[in-house]
DNA sequence: AGCAAGATCGGT
DNA sequence: CCGATCTTGCTG
């Protein structure tokens, strides 16, 4: 299968979430292509989402951001794990998707340990990229959604939002 | 220049 | 529940 070109990305975070779960992820690890399936991701939507670092609007760390959709972006949380991210939606239209689980590997930090992602991702372009990308398959998912993870902080009605893609066993 | 907080995780 | 660990963005 091929892997999606830009234009896959480039709708609603709200949109892509619910397409890119089940959906087969490629990354390079120690010089050999791996895959996985993604089976957790949460949508961060534009400026007006507390929980969404956009809402600080662009700063050197969110400016990938609002970039057009199909961009990595990475950042590092509590000093020692990375969080890794598509950029969804249009050029100016802040969203993001954080990938949060794949086969083997449940949590976010955990993932990018396993795939050794670092800040080295971060912009990288998934439709020329030679070390991550995604392609579509043939498989079949039911999915559920839950309010996000970790993000209390960002108040009503944002914490309540059903924002987290979760792939059912 | 200094500081508080954070999209987590593993051990008590 | 608590600590690890350090970048970021805000304040002064």
């Amino acid at each position: 299968m091929e892997r999606f070109p830009l234009s896959f990305y480039q709708r609603d975070v709200l949109e892509v979430a619910p397409l890119i779960l089940g959906k087969t992820l490629f990354c390079k690890v120690d010089n050999a292509v791996k895959t996985f399936q993604i089976n957790e991701v949460e949508a961060y939507r534009g400026e007006e989402d507390l929980a969404c670092h956009a809402a600080k609007g662009k700063t050197p760390r969110t400016k990938i951001m609002y970039d057009e959709g199909g961009h990595v972006y990475v950042y590092l949380i509590y000093g020692m794990y990375w969080m890794l991210n598509i950029v969804t939606a249009e050029k100016n239209n802040p969203q993001a998707l954080l990938i949060r689980g794949i086969t083997g590997f449940n949590g976010p930090g955990k993932l990018t340990k396993a795939l050794n992602i670092d800040k080295t991702y971060y912009g990288e372009n998934l439709a020329t990229s030679k070390r991550i990308w995604v392609s579509n398959n043939e498989e079949a998912i039911k999915f559920s959604t839950t309010p996000r993870i970790g993000i209390d902080y960002a108040g009503e009605p944002w914490k309540s939002k059903l924002w987290r893609f979760v792939v059912d066993k």
